[in-house]
RNA sequence: GGCGGCGUACCCAAGUGGUAAGGGAGCAGUCUGCAAAACUGCCAUUCAGCGGUUCGAAUCCGCUCGCCGCCUCCA
């Protein structure tokens, strides 16, 4: 059963066929460290690491870089607001940047490159399109002629001609077409530099992540992905100095773009300082809750971030966990017994032309749920007849639920971890709700209900639910 | 102006030619001291609107209305 795959280039879904077969190279734009980073970012980052962990999954070898952008403009505008280094403030930002991503279970790519470690590449590449007439120099600047490229604007469906009557791009004198664009800039007096061919200068924008993809996957790369407003210029220059430089087409042969994640029905920007940031969100809910929400819509549709959107992922996640955790109770013979979900057609195989189908986490999402009311009616109707009974079952249930965690990065763990994360959050130290729960046992077994009540809404109002089960009261977190 | 996308219940959201998944909210019931959780039942004869193609359309085509993104740094 083939993947299939939309690809923003031909704007079709296609079969997924790497060039090299059984194996996969996947590139995907990475962050510029200048800030900390937001939702936005994360949704990139899970919708990548879920296609990353389910081509592995399917059994390719696959090679994922993702790449930080640690010089540009943004950061040495950054560094000189707050008197710090460029390079010392990019790697701080780095090192939050790799904290967000662990706190949202996003798996370790293979590559990890950084720009300042790819200049020589960079340099490499310069040359080559210099030499062959692609780009010239001016002034310590070099520039790419977009009019020497004559597919110039196939990603992004648009023509020259329209972008420059569009007028909003900035005249440069001294470029020979307006759209052209900087693979090498000089340096002002106190930025970083590097020595070149063209004088001291750093890099542009768009030339890094060719130098990058190309020195680390090849010259072909099977997958390219970002959010797409990464499409126009950045991917469309990619591909322009990319193919001009190997004389290889197609650069990438399948580019994938994810959606953008509004908030409250804005678009997240400066100016309505609605921005987001990661940190904030996972503070006030659960790593997997935040997964969730963005992998329940398609990756390339936009979302809306919302307070609420996120505390229905947060009861849907509990509501899985939950029933975990009575299964593990009422069935505990199941705990390690594997079946092999793959080996026969059945419910699993919906799962996986699902994701097969451009991964749609949307509806295997919605099929782990249709298993989670399956394998609570079960133990009811267990209950209820005084049969045992069943067992292949549950343990076919739980082996999907594994199975769709190892690419999903979800419903994975056990309901402990997934309660002591969210328990974390309480107001009051476990010890003193444990103390008022026993209070409120022995006052509920003198049929003092007053008194019962009174703890348990106090707690509630610290955000603590208890409840009152065969084995007794337990207590949460209000999601 | 150019290019692209979207419109499915109270909210979120799958489904893209065979008769509307799933989550959340709500209502009723079972359970409970009462709750909570779980379960059961109810909750879109209908997929923005209007035409067309078809035995059959939310799905394909045309038009209309509404919303959004990109064209400038941006995930």
């Amino acid at each position: 059963m083939p993947i299939k795959v939309y690809n923003s280039l031909t704007r079709k879904k296609e079969e997924f066929v790497p060039v090299k077969e059984g194996s996969v190279t996947m590139y995907v734009c990475g962050p510029t460290v200048y800030s900390l980073s937001h939702i936005g970012h994360a949704r990139s980052a899970v919708s990548f690491d879920v296609i990353y962990r389910y081509l592995k999954y399917r059994g390719y070898k696959v090679k994922y870089a993702r790449n930080y952008t640690d010089v540009d403009d943004k950061i040495i505008k950054r560094a000189n607001e707050e008197g710090a280094d460029p390079k010392e403030l990019a790697e701080r930002y780095i090192k939050e940047f790799d904290d967000d991503m662990e706190a949202l279970g996003i798996e370790v790519p293979t590559y990890r490159p950084k720009a300042t470690e790819t200049i020589k590449e960079i340099i490499e590449v310069t040359k080559k399109l210099v030499d062959n007439g692609s780009a010239y120099a001016v002034d310590g600047d070099v520039y790419y002629s977009v009019r020497k490229k004559k597919d110039y604007g196939k990603l992004s469906g648009k023509n020259i001609d329209d972008l420059e009557s569009g007028a909003r791009v900035e005249v440069d004198e001294r470029k020979e077409d307006p759209l052209d664009f900087a693979l090498w800039k000089t340096s002002k007096p106190g930025e970083p530099f590097w020595e070149s061919p063209w004088g001291p200068g750093r890099p542009g924008w768009h030339i890094e992540c060719s130098a990058m993809c190309m020195r680390w996957l090849g010259e072909t790369v099977d997958i390219h992905g970002g959010g797409k407003d990464l499409i126009f210029p950045h991917h469309e220059n990619e591909i322009a100095q990319s193919e001009s430089a190997t004389g290889k087409t197609p650069y990438v042969k399948y580019w994938l773009h994810n959606g953008f994640v509004n908030i409250e029905k804005e678009k997240m920007s400066k100016s309505l300082g609605n921005i987001l940031n990661i940190r904030d969100v996972v503070k006030d809910h659960t790593s997997e809750a935040v997964r969730l929400f963005l992998l329940s819509s398609h990756y390339r549709s936009p979302i809306d971030y919302s307070e609420d959107s996120l505390r229905e992922a947060e009861a849907a996640m509990e509501r899985f966990y939950k029933t975990l955790q009575r299964i593990n109770a009422e069935w505990p013979e199941t705990s390690g017994v594997d079946v092999c979900v793959q080996c026969n057609e059945g419910r699993f195989t919906e799962i996986l032309q699902a994701m097969d189908d451009d991964f749609n986490t949307a509806e295997v999402i919605g099929n782990i749920f249709k298993e989670v009311g399956k394998a609570n009616r079960l133990m009811d109707e267990a209950k209820a007849s005084g049969k045992h009974e069943g067992l292949i079952e549950f343990s076919y249930i739980l082996s999907m639920f594994h199975e769709a965690s190892e690419f999903l990065g979800i419903f994975g763990r056990t309901p402990e971890e997934y309660f002591n994360e969210k328990n974390s959050r309480a107001v009051l130290p476990a010890g003193e709700i444990e103390r008022l729960i026993i209070e409120r046992n022995d006052a509920r077994k003198n049929k003092d209900f007053k008194r019962a009540d009174e703890i348990r809404n106090g707690l509630l109002e610290k955000g603590i639910v208890l409840e009152d089960g065969a084995k007794g009261t337990t207590w949460s977190v209000k999601g």
